[in-house]
DNA sequence: AAATAGTTAATGGTCAGACCATCAGCAAAT
DNA sequence: ATTTGCTGATGGTCTGACCATTAACTATTT
């Protein structure tokens, strides 16, 4: 044996890179990922049997069905019983995976706030320069079933919502879309978690609705800066609102 | 047998819904994505092994696999053989299902490009009240590092991606940080895939230097306004170079 | 002829057991 | 004190079996 007391290791590292240890189920993942973001796999699809897919892929059950699995978990794949494996029709991926990241990333009801408030200014503000009249149609309507049920809370609300998302909708950008549901939607879950009683009475539906009627006449104008305006106001009004509520706790 | 020709069928749907039929990994996977929502597993925590999980939930290996392999390819797991299962220390939840999204929804390049403006703009708007003494001098840093990359297109935009992303921290907010990050990184790829060659030489890195300056300049003023529009200006003005470099293929 | 009931094959869902690959920890050897 | 080799634990994979449900077909009844 060589005497050297210390003899440093050969140092090769230019010339050799840590092997990728891939997974077999993640490789499948990756290619029916692959398979439906290129559109080969449309929604709807039929996948082969379980069975076959394995023969092809070259891999066993258990590896294919973990692979399978998860993609349901995503809401990609949907398993059926006696029919099949298809590709999910909702094509709301992006939405899907909002929820998973919103649910999973505990975040500061501060941060959602101020996202929300951002998605709505932006969403009013490009919906003043794009909305059809079937739009500005749909969200009148929304208003009108606000003001019909000054009486019935649930409604109240529901109406609310649909009015916001129908400015969402008529940016006519999807991924705004989305963006401003899903925020709004976790934001809206965190709110009826630590408020106990919804109550909120008259004075504040009344100026709700007046702020309301301010944005769609704003829209109506093609006033983009107007409709951001009153678009802030709003949300601000009806944080602090809220605000208020949530401390009174 | 009742001679009635044609009995009608008892109608009892007001007492009687459609059973649930809840999959055993599913319903893996909601507890322990509750458990994981409501910290009660901490990133970097470890999970009792597979053997003795399946004991726990009185479910056989592969439907807990199934589970466990789930959350793994979502980023919320990861198994080590030999060492365990362990919750992802990276709690960068909503990124990792962001790209999910991305990924699979095949979005419009202008739904992205304009959602990737709205957030440069309210982020840049926000960092200019919120940046610390320590935020603009990483940012100062990543242009010092643009400034000198001019001849190495590479590092360039490396640090001009580093630029935009520092602003984004500098909001201290973590949605809007990774709505923005997620958005850049998946407009950039898909750019990579439509541009064959970087090309962009003098005149336009100059240009763009001097746009960020101007940022730069804008948030130590603390400048909200000036700010959002310098941001405006200069994603407006390389977004129509793009598409000079596009549209000319 | 039409409606109903029963049968069968296909398919996803679950389980059990086995084996392999890899890693941490420890003991033995140098 | 460092290296080497062993061992058990653990995730990864495969196989085969069985169950539950569905659709399609067949036989029966009306």
């Amino acid at each position: 044996m060589p005497p050297s007391p210390k003899k440093a290791a050969v140092e090769v590292s230019e010339s050799m890179h840590p092997v990728h240890r891939t997974s077999v189920s993640d490789d499948i993942v990756a290619q029916l990922t692959d398979l439906i973001a290129r559109n080969v796999l449309k929604p709807g699809d039929r996948l082969p049997p379980e069975r076959e897919l394995c023969k092809q892929f070259g891999v066993g059950r258990s590896s294919l069905r973990e692979a399978l699995r998860s993609l349901s978990v995503m809401g990609i794949l949907d398993g059926r019983i006696g029919e099949g494996t298809f590709v999910c029709d909702n094509s709301q991926y992006l939405e899907r995976a909002l929820q998973w990241g919103f649910r999973l990333d505990g975040k500061k009801l501060q941060d959602l706030s101020e996202t929300r408030l951002m998605l709505e200014s932006q969403n009013v503000f490009l919906a003043a320069e794009r909305a059809t009249e079937t739009d500005l149609e749909a969200i009148a309507e929304s208003l009108a079933g606000m003001e019909g049920a000054l009486q019935d809370w649930e409604r109240f609300l529901e109406n609310d919502l649909r009015f916001h998302l129908l400015i969402a909708k008529a940016t006519h950008n999807s991924i705004l879309y989305s963006l401003l549901e899903t925020t709004r939607k976790h934001l809206q879950e965190w709110i009826k978690g630590s408020l106990s009683e919804p109550s909120l009475a008259g004075p504040r539906a009344e100026l709700s609705l007046q702020e309301h009627h301010k944005i769609l006449a704003a829209l109506r104008q093609r006033d983009t800066e107007g409709a951001r305006l009153a678009m802030a106001a709003h949300i601000r009004s009806s944080g602090e609102d809220l605000q208020i509520q949530v401390g009174a706790d």
